[in-house]
RNA sequence: GGGAGCAUAGCUCAGCUGGGAGAGCAUCUGCCUUACAAGCAGAGGGUCACAGGUUCGAGCCCUGUUGUUCCCACCA
């Protein structure tokens, strides 16, 4: 890599090159290394269909963030790739590309039409993959996985095959959610409900035996063709006679009975539903209570079915109109009022949902759900943050059985098998079944299951389960698992059931929820809004490396939060403020031979910066193992920017234009402390720490494998900290004073400091001189001094004196302000420590700390006093 | 109807187990000071939604109120 930084830092023409550099060397690749710990990270595989969106960003730089972070402690860290197969989302969009060519499925037939999906696979699978890659994701690609690929699919079965034999997977008529446009059923996690305006028809119906009527309301009055009764709650005195009686159902003219059902509220409406078990989900429930029959009135494609001639092969809709025209042309609608509901939808394609009765596989989930409780409970996983534990708890807690059939084509193939001739069912792993009572060739369920199926096993599969392999028995259970709180209910649950089912084990001991990232305006990015920012887009135009900054930092683990450029500004900045960093290194290193290691003799800024340098290690450190990801970024930043460029480089310069070792010893410390800083950033920005690192003096290969600072005691000087702390004070307190009198710092100035510390002082002039504009130091116990300017520290009292520039007035105004402002703060100090209650009761460092400030507090006023006076 | 989150500077958000309110952006002032004007040095700006409570001490813990967002359920 060049030596010769450019002048300004350009991710593009960095990014890839580094990548290329990593992924040539093998670097992601983790083998099975016993004398290491191993540490996994299963990626949550992305659908093939889909584009990198922020979602993906954000999940993927805090995965990286933690793999690498892990790695450098010498972890064997492994971040497992992979895909998912999507059905129904992968499925619909071909069926939709072919929809434009003319074709449907049945005209390619189901061999023709997954040879086109595998095309689609192949095609579109790895393009998802390759904009991880833009991320810098270090994920070991030599272990990516499919869902749908062969060890999947042979975990799938042996699942299948498992919980069929134990009774866990039955398959029956039940009332599921269809999707009319899908052609498929869907899980009740895969509805989404949303309010639409509709109406309220009222209807009346006849008593068969002619003593009377019933009033009745519906939001769907087509349905009133599978209707099998009316019912009305048992209490209900108003229909309490009717109970029993039979009516005339309109248009079709069927007799149905009025059930009684606690089911049916009072007072809601006329407190009468009509039942159409085929149709609703409570009226199924209903239903199966009073034995009604269960009419499906529609077909596949949510149409009329054809016993009912007059409507047949109308849609839903179009059915709604005539049926309610007809039943105000036989008088039985009465009204017709404005109504909003919520309404069932399709997560995927939007289209309302039927709910319809009809023959589907099912996961029993209540013996698989209460082990997933408990080992949340127990601690075994752990959530971060733990409110979302309820949300898990709450769906566990409620969860009914799950459907897993879907009719589509592309997925696993359910491994059942019925016999034409006897209907015998056999559930194996095998490809083919022959019926054990016939001996005839079986036919195998043309459905497929559900997606999550094949992702609730992939912490496991993709390590080789069902097989014990030395993988598995390494890697599993994985340690993190990083999502957003939106799939808990889709995901998280279900690999916590089917690990701890399949494997006795939980799948993994964290899980670290993020929010969404919304737009500038709070929004949720959709492609209807189009307001989505591609991430792509954004690393082309500030770097991978500002991206990861941006979603890293400011962020509470899951909180939303608000993308928007500036905030990608501000970290590209912060990229470039680094990499000239870096350039000034260079500046005073290259002409001259520097190790990267500690001179043997220290000053104090040097001492101040390596120790602030191993405090920040040892923050960040606690901060990242806690998940704190915002947290340990922005200690690292403030530490590069504020402790390092600011004032280390600062305090250095001056040392490095001399000749004698101090000069090399301050680049020593330059390269050292850039170094390890270099270390601290690259989990959250590996392009420019790695760019950069390559340049210096170094041992090994590449950061990524170098080892990640921790605090060591030989290091902290405290008492070199405390003393630079002084010296920055003053220096600090002097800029102040000379801005708020517009100073230009061109305008040097002798500077005076009475101080009892005067070592610190004298030992600080130099930088007093480079930093605060002084054109002279003088340090001594006490100064007479008329006409000056002057600051007061807790440490000392300066005088600038720059007679034509002060007011005496204004001078002793600013100074009795400051004056005051002590006061009153030691007033509250002292306030605490005559307080009994404080000094029994708190800590001992907290009331070391208060005498410290009361200390500091009363020097301070005797200082300004003595100014006062001697400007009086 | 049930549950959860949020409410902190003009804006967007941090604030770890309770121990003197922070950042960025924006605003204002002064600076091309031996890397960086994508920069440097400063300044102003907060009853931490409101009301109680616990505590020596509350932005943080408890209760209630208001506003807001989300999740779940759902009345036909």
């Amino acid at each position: 890599m060049a030596k010769e930084l450019a002048k300004s830092y350009n991710p593009g023409e960095v990014e890839d090159k580094i990548y290329d550099f990593w992924v040539s060397n093998n670097y992601f690749h983790s083998e099975i290394d016993k004398d290491k710990k191993p540490y996994t990270i299963v990626m949550p595989p992305p659908n093939i269909t889909g584009q990198l969106h922020m979602g993906h960003a954000l999940d993927n730089t805090l995965q990286d963030v933690l793999i690498r972070y892990r790695r450098m402690q010498g972890y064997c860290a492994l971040w497992l790739p992979g895909t998912d197969h999507a059905s129904i989302a992968t499925e619909a969009k071909i069926v939709e590309a072919m929809r434009k060519e003319g074709l449907t499925k049945e005209d390619l037939g189901r061999e023709k039409f997954l040879e086109r999906a595998w095309k689609w696979k192949k095609e579109y699978g790895g393009r998802i993959c390759d904009q991880l890659k833009k991320m810098g994701s270090s994920c070991d690609w030599q272990r990516e996985r499919f869902t749908m690929d062969e060890g999947c699919n042979k975990a799938v079965k042996e699942v299948f095959v498992n919980l069929y034999n134990k009774g866990l997977i039955y398959r029956g008529e039940r009332i599921i959610n269809w999707c009319p446009h899908c052609m498929t059923s869907i899980s009740d996690a895969e509805v989404n409900y949303e309010d639409q305006a509709g109406h309220f028809w009222h209807l009346r119906y006849q008593l068969a035996d002619g003593s009377g009527h019933i009033d009745l309301a519906t939001t769907r009055p087509e349905t009133l063709l599978g209707d099998t009764a009316v019912a009305v709650n048992p209490n209900d005195e108003r229909y309490k006679d009717m109970v029993g009686k039979m009516l005339i159902l309109p248009i079709v003219h069927r007799e149905i009975p009025i059930v009684a059902d606690d089911y049916v509220e009072m007072d809601f409406g006329t407190g009468v539903v009509k039942i159409t078990p085929a149709h609703d989900p409570n009226d199924f429930e209903v239903g199966l209570r009073h034995n009604l029959p269960v009419i499906n009135v529609m077909t596949d494609d949510a149409k009329i079915v054809d016993d009912y001639p007059k409507y047949a092969g109308m849609d839903r809709y179009e059915a709604r109109k005539a049926i309610v025209a007809d039943l105000e042309a036989e008088g039985a609608l009465i009204k017709i009022e404005d109504y909003n509901h919520n309404v069932g939808t399709c997560y995927r394609c939007g289209t309302t949902v039927e709910p319809r009765v009809s023959k589907q596989w099912f996961v029993k989930m209540k013996p698989l759900a209460q082990p997933a409780i408990d080992a949340v409970k127990n601690g075994e996983t752990k959530f971060v943050p733990s409110h979302f534990e309820k949300t898990y708890f709450h769906w566990l807690e409620n969860i009914r059985d799950w459907c897993i059939s879907r009719q589509l084509w592309w997925g696993h193939q359910i491994p059942a098998f019925y016999c034409d001739c006897c209907g015998e069912t056999v559930v194996t792993k095998e490809n083919t079944a022959t019926c054990p009572k016939c001996g005839k060739e079986m036919r195998q369920d043309p459905d497929t299951l559900d997606t999550w199926f094949s992702s609730a096993l992939w912490p496991f599969s993709t390590l080789g389960w069902p097989d014990q392999t030395e993988e598995l028995k390494y890697f599993y259970p994985t340690n993190t698992l990083v999502t957003g709180y939106d799939i808990i209910p889709f995901w998280v649950m279900r690999m916590m059931f089917s690990g701890i089912e399949h494997t006795g084990k939980v799948p993994f001991d964290t899980v670290l929820i993020h929010g969404l990232v919304r737009d500038s305006q709070g929004r949720k990015m959709s492609k209807s809004l189009g307001n989505g920012i591609d991430p792509l887009e954004v690393i082309d135009k500030y770097g991978a490396d500002a991206l990861r900054l941006t979603l890293a930092t400011g962020n509470a683990p899951g909180n939303d939060m608000r993308f928007y450029d500036e905030r990608v500004e501000f970290s590209s900045n912060f990229a470039n403020k680094l990499w000239n960093a870096a350039r000034f290194v260079h500046m005073n290193i290259d002409d001259h031979n520097v190790e990267n290691k500690l001179p043997s003799t220290l000053a104090t800024e040097d001492k101040w910066i390596i120790s602030t340098l191993n405090n920040v290690a040892k923050e960040v450190t606690e901060n990242l193992d806690k998940f704190e990801l915002g947290i340990a970024v922005q200690k690292v930043f403030d530490f590069i920017w504020d402790c390092y460029c600011d004032w280390y480089i600062e305090l250095a310069k001056s040392r490095l234009q001399s000749t004698d070792d101090s000069a090399q010893n301050a680049r020593q410390v330059l390269v050292w402390v850039l170094d390890r800083a270099l270390r601290l950033l690259h989990p959250f920005m590996p392009f420019i720490t790695e760019e950069i690192w390559q340049t210096l003096p170094h041992t090994g290969d590449t950061i990524m494998l170098a080892e990640f600072p921790k605090f060591t005691q030989e290091l902290d000087f405290p008492e070199a900290r405390e003393e630079m702390e002084v010296v920055m004070n003053g220096i600090r307190a002097i800029r102040t004073r000379r801005s708020e009198m517009n100073v230009p710092p061109s305008r040097k100035a002798k500077v005076y400091i009475a101080t009892d510390k005067k070592t610190i002082f004298e030992n600080g002039a130099p930088f007093i001189c480079k930093l605060a504009s002084a054109s002279e130091v003088e340090v001594a116990d006490s100064f007479e001094i008329e006409g000056a300017v002057t600051v007061v520290t807790a440490e000392a009292k300066i005088y600038i004196p720059m007679s034509e520039l002060v007011d005496k007035e204004e001078e002793l105004a600013r100074l009795n302000k400051e004056l005051a402002k002590t006061e009153k703060m030691l007033a509250q100090s002292e306030g605490k420590l005559n307080n009994q209650g404080f000094v029994s009761k708190a800590p001992a460092a907290v009331i070391e700390k208060v005498k410290g400030q009361a200390a500091k507090e009363r020097e301070k006023i005797a200082m300004i006093k003595a100014a006062i006076d001697a400007l009086i």
